[in-house]
RNA sequence: GGUGAGGUGGCUGAGUGGUCGAAAGCAGCGCUUUGCUAAAGCGCCGUACUCCAAAAGGGUACCGAGGGUUCGAAUCCCUCCCUCACCGCCA
């Protein structure tokens, strides 16, 4: 959530940064304004009436204990109340527009995020590694998958529907040796605090980290309890400060967490295909850091390069790219995506999505801070995953696929996963 | 699911219709005293919104949330949420 008083001051600054994304944001800071001039409007004359209000009922107090009789200055403040109730309504149906509107304003691209109308325009950071070379024709990790028997799309389908799969034997077990390497790699090596949260949430942590209002329709919905499943653990993870004031010393916080991830995918082109790169649950270890404004942008560079180490380790070819102003998401300020390559898919995969939303949604949340100077401020916050899991496996999958079939492990897993290959 | 208790400022905890944004204590900040520490004394010490060009200074709201009664609600009534305890059920 942008701040108000920010729009307010430097409305055409805003418009311009907002316009930066494409889409129509941008055309709505002239109805907030709107909004935002007739709510205060509002607010200032009840405000002044109330003020009428308390004085004489306080005085009706004071003639009543000394005996006098009020009935017609009691009157007179029934009507004063009665106007105040009116006006009472009409500020707090404007103050709800505004904070609809603001819900559903996108956060503005950070000064150093590289500016562009979509995708193509995404500048490469980083590249490490080379693309492997084979002396056969790679395959893709549904065959491999199948053909070693890590997992079973046909029967997830008879109890979930398309777009789920069920991990079997070897694959279930080097998925939990996965997630093993990767919450020890960061928590004893990156310094992040594991976290085990619930996976369902309510409505108001979405809007906390930004998924509500505006994307509902990706969410599955529990409507009889009024819970959603939690589409990735930032929205579990990042809430478990909500409405706090954190101490300096504090921060900043750095959680890491692993947790299946429930996401509709409603629209999405190439759910109809198998495989294991997009599915309706798939399990992530995720990286979220609470932080103060000064030290977001250098977190927000050891969290990328946290999650690259997971790739590093792994011995599998990525590039790093900068999400531009058409691409960020919705809360971002700024965005690293890391992009493993696999070879059975001849492509690039993102594996992690590395953000900084500033105080955007420590703002929704009302996450703050208390300052040297003891001044409450927002917080920043940020996440990225580190990694996501089923594209991982199909990295792994297909770069270290041998010529006879098998699957030859990168070393830092063989203890997890207690043999050195599959198959 | 049932029964009971309870939700007040950073914390503890008073307050059951008016002068209460809220006693008192603790913590915190400043000053005085002091060789230092300690102790004592005095003062300050919530948040949000809003008015004013800004500062100074006003104003309004907030005692879990929402509604109601009343000239006036932390206080009375209703609904909901949450916490704790015990019982039941259960991985």
């Amino acid at each position: 959530m942008l701040d108000i008083r920010l729009i307010r001051e430097q409305s055409e600054q805003i418009t311009a940064r907002l316009a930066a994304r494409g889409g129509e944001s941008h055309l709505r800071i002239n109805d907030i304004l709107e909004c935002d001039r007739e709510r205060r409007a509002a607010e200032t004359r009840l405000q002044q009436l109330q003020s009428d209000r308390k004085r004489i009922s306080k005085e009706i107090g004071q003639r009543k204990a000394k005996g006098e009789d009020t009935s017609s200055v009691e009157a007179e403040v029934r009507a004063l109340g009665d106007e105040v109730a009116k006006l009472n309504e009409e500020a707090a149906l404007l103050d709800a527009r505004q904070r609809d509107l603001l819900l559903q304003l996108p956060n503005l691209p950070h000064e150093g995020c590289p500016v562009g109308e979509d995708a193509s325009a995404n500048p490469e950071v980083r590249i490490w590694g080379e693309r492997p070379a084979y002396a056969f024709t790679p395959q893709s990790h549904v065959e491999i998958g199948e053909r070693l028997g890590l997992f079973d799309f046909e029967r997830a389908a008879k109890v979930s529907g398309s777009a789920f799969v069920c991990f079997t034997g070897a694959g279930a077990r080097l998925e939990r040796a996965l997630v093993n390497f990767l919450l020890d790699l960061h928590t004893r090596e990156h310094g992040y605090t594991e976290v085990s949260t619930p996976f369902v949430v309510r409505a108001e942590a979405l809007v906390g980290t930004s998924q509500l209002p505006k994307f509902e329709e990706q969410l599955y919905r529990c409507e009889r309890d009024e819970l959603y499943l939690a589409p990735t653990a930032e929205v579990p993870v990042t809430n478990l400060h909500r409405e706090e004031i954190l101490n300096p010393e504090q921060l900043p916080i750095r959680y890491t967490a692993y947790s299946p991830c429930f996401r509709r995918e409603a629209g999405s082109a190439g759910l109809g295909t198998r495989g294991l790169i997009r599915m309706h649950q798939f399990d992530k270890v995720e990286l979220v850091k609470i932080t103060t404004p000064e030290e977001s942008a250098q977190e927000l560079e050891k969290l990328t390069a946290d999650a690259e180490h997971v790739l590093q380790l792994l011995g599998l070819h990525y590039r790093t790219i900068e999400l531009c102003t058409g691409d960020i998401g919705f809360g971002s300020t700024r965005t690293y995506d890391i992009e493993v390559w696999a070879p059975g898919q001849q492509a690039y995969l993102e594996v992690s999505s590395c953000s900084s939303f500033g105080d955007f949604q420590a703002r929704r949340m009302n996450l703050r801070f208390k300052d040297g100077d003891g001044k409450n401020r927002f917080c920043h916050t940020l996440n990225g995953s580190g990694t996501a899991l089923p594209r991982l496996m199909v990295a792994l999958l297909e770069v270290y696929q041998q010529a006879d079939g098998s699957v030859r492990l990168p070393a830092p897993l063989h203890a997890y996963f207690g043999s050195e290959r599959l198959g």
